[in-house]
DNA sequence: CATTATAATATGTAGCTACATAATATTGTC
DNA sequence: GACAATATTATGTAGCTACATATTATAATG
């Protein structure tokens, strides 16, 4: 096959080797022969297989170590790559208009569930940011932020009124660490009345907690407007 | 730096590029330099320049075109990896037990809603599969399915009130597209009945479908019991 | 002027070599 | 046999060359 061309793609070597996963030839937890082995078999150069069993680590279809060989991951996941785009972006790509409200800045001391999710030992003065991003002035995201401001100072001169805490940090703060958390929580009576609900409506949760280093930045809970939905295609 | 080794990593690289941007030297929307410029600057071969750029690029950070060079991607997002389990793997590797509960499986024409989110034109007869899965004996997760039993056949023979139609599929039906969809839903009466909740509850709602080529395979409805959270980490 | 062919160019891929690194296996020592 | 030192080995990385491919830019053509 591949007449013109009678080099075989990593493409190729990627397929060949998931098919033989799919349908069971590598098991799961099965060990692969060595990248020079199959290379050899396919009829390409080692850094061909190379390139593509790094994509199917990546993937997580097989798992890669150094001597020790490559195996077919043993509990197979469906992994999925989600873009979380800044507010402003998302409202726009959907055609609305943005707006942004700020509620609430003040400094605070850092309540004992904030200091868990950002592995701090010691309460310390933080910042504590409330702000209701909007679609064509309705809400759409609410936003609870504490930022560490022994980490990021220059944000308290920042007029919070006028740029999110979200975009100032964005382009001012970069991190190096990242958590994520997915969930979905009940509208209370709070979060009810900054949004316009009832009350008791499901909402979409996504808790983001950064660092610099060691340094924890900020940790935020950013609860969308009933409806909305995350969308991943693999 | 690196005293020993003077060769320069693609990992070096990209830190480099990485804090160029976020720094603001090359700003959102900008043209980098070539490749070969940017490995003549940082003194590597060009081929260390491109292993780290299409890491940038997988990270969401710069795109990359042909002939176009790469750019910082003018909207910044967060790219998170998300590893979706088998529900039985997710129970026993948080120390639970996993048990597992057939509670419908019925062949049933192709409602509208799921014929939209499966590209289908025509209704047709389908597998309709209800089903839930335990943690130490307690609801942890309901699945509302639907096959294509034109697509898979086979799933007709099998007895799902041993094997879950997702682990049946998953070892028997490789697929080829999948599409995924994170939201956040209140528990109806009948969803609360089958999990043992009074109702009204927010429960954190994972929707895929599933193509083998052009032909569908299955659409799920996974839906978690309450306090249910999806982490990653960057 | 619009439309099409052609050239130019930055990234993408395949192959090669050589060496680095992290494990695992083996051997040696007590 | 237990444990440490050493060898072995499969993957990882860096660099090189040559060519493929997709676009963009330019020139040719009606």
């Amino acid at each position: 096959m591949a007449a013109r061309q009678d080099r075989r793609s990593w493409r190729d070597v990627l397929e060949e080797i998931r098919n033989r996963v799919l349908t069971g030839r590598y098991g799961p937890g099965d060990k692969l022969p060595r990248d020079e082995d199959i290379a050899a078999e396919l009829g390409c150069a080692r850094s061909t297989v190379q390139r593509a069993m790094r994509d199917l680590a990546d993937r997580g279809v097989v798992e890669r170590r150094r001597k020790g060989g490559t195996r077919v991951r043993p509990d197979p996941v469906t992994r999925a790559v989600f873009d979380i785009p800044v507010a402003r972006n998302e409202v726009e790509s959907r055609g609305g208009s943005y707006g942004y409200q700020l509620i609430r800045a003040a400094i605070e001391e850092t309540p004992p569930p904030v200091a868990a999710a950002l592995d701090m030992r010691a309460p310390l003065p933080m910042l504590h940011v409330e702000a209701l991003h909007l679609m064509n002035s309705r809400p759409f995201l609410y936003e609870d932020r504490w930022v560490l401001t022994r980490t990021v100072p220059e944000i308290e001169t920042v007029d919070l009124g006028v740029v999110s805490a979200n975009e100032w940090l964005l382009a001012n703060k970069p991190y190096s660490r990242c958590d994520l958390r997915f969930s979905a929580e009940t509208a209370g009576d709070r979060v009810a009345a900054i949004m316009g609900l009832e009350g008791g409506e499901a909402l979409f949760v996504i808790e983001r907690t950064t660092w610099s280093g060691d340094d924890p930045i900020t940790t935020v809970k950013a609860v969308y407007a009933p409806g909305y939905h995350l969308r991943a295609e693999i």
